[in-house]
DNA sequence: ACCTGAACACCGTTCAAGT
DNA sequence: ACCTGAACACCGTTCAAGT
């Protein structure tokens, strides 16, 4: 049975999802594909060259709307909703994909982020850094509810990402008010944040278009 | 050469910081080392458990000092340097410690935040999701620069930890506006849009405490 | 009782031997 | 010319054989 570079990848994609990273093995791989192991070297150079495919074809799922009418609030939190739908359909893949550099999901999303500020008024040396800040936010709620790939907190039980403080609640705590809260909720606020911060850096008054 | 505990572990950190995660091989440790692979067992009962030992370590290096005569801000401010500090110091071990979830580092920025925030008159439902937001920052901004450990970007030549986006700039701009930047700068642009924010929240007007 | 070397099951990758 | 199985160097971990 010879494999097709898709399906591949697929399969390396379910198994990272069923077994975490660290799992993935190319005779896995194999195995699971029904073919010989050295097959898989017609499709894809090395083992790391699988990874990178695996972290860009998750990440070309990312849905980023066009939207001409929308306002640029909306476009953000488009991209927000976006990660986080990466989080939800492939929790491991998610992080190797939002944090390999120079992805296509990179230049992507660099983009539309870009886009929104410049209609919100924000050009060149004040769109650029806000953008990083942006996306710094998301990906850093990424890693903080998955782990890293491969650390050895990966390869723990898949299921509905959730903060690992429920798990780990600090010792002590200064006013004792560090109550399990939901993490969509704590993701939103997060994000509301990041957008008055950027409004209130907008030369429009209140940043949506004028009629 | 029977080595301690102490020593497999900074010879761990050595060895990552100049290979990468992905590099560290029990084996490679023990030759380093001096010593047979299986006395390494005598002290670290697998390899995720040495990472997570190296994560540790790595981590209990940062400072937050307490300041007592300090505002909120510039507490804030510290733990940012923290982090900026570890991924100078560390650059590769710096993400896994960062984003172990449940290590002590964890625990301690944690605390760290909250005292700061409640010090700016923020309490339990308000301070906590705020100090999500922010070490969410700060956790993006070290992967965004390093990418996760393990991931097919890793193993690349050490250095001063730079941006990607140097190295791949998007083909297209909405205004051409993507040039180069210093990260440090950006770094600082975004901690001072979200402690703006932040401060935007407090009840005290300017945030600082009064004489 | 304790240490340690050989051994085991696995891994990524190569390459020569077959078709 | 092309595919593929055996082979190579390495890996994490175990365990029985030695002291």
């Amino acid at each position: 049975m010879r494999p097709t570079r898709k399906h591949i990848i697929a399969v390396a994609i379910a198994l990272i999802e069923r077994d975490g990273v660290g799992a993935l093995s190319l005779s896995r791989l194999a195995t699971e594909l029904g073919c010989d192991v050295v097959s898989l070297y017609d499709h894809v150079p090395s083992k790391s060259a699988l990874l990178e495919a695996v972290a860009e074809a998750v990440a070309s799922g990312m849905e980023l709307p066009s939207m001409p009418e929308a306002s640029w609030e909306i476009r953000l939190r488009a991209v927000a909703g976006a990660f986080c739908g990466l989080a939800r359909t492939h929790p491991r893949c998610a992080v190797l994909a939002a944090a390999t550099p120079g992805s296509a999901r990179a230049k992507r999303s660099d983009e539309y982020v870009l886009a929104a500020l410049h209609q919100a008024g924000l050009r060149g040396p004040d769109a650029v850094p806000i953008m990083r800040a942006f996306l710094a936010y998301l990906t850093g709620w990424l890693v903080c509810q998955a782990g890293p790939p491969g650390s050895p907190a990966d390869p723990r039980p898949t299921g509905r990402p959730s903060l690992r403080h429920r798990e780990f609640p600090p010792v002590t705590c200064p006013a004792g008010e560090l109550h399990p809260t939901d993490p969509d909720a704590d993701f939103e606020f997060g994000l509301d944040l990041l957008v008055d911060a950027i409004a209130a850096r907008c030369p429009a008054p209140t940043g949506r278009m004028l009629p």
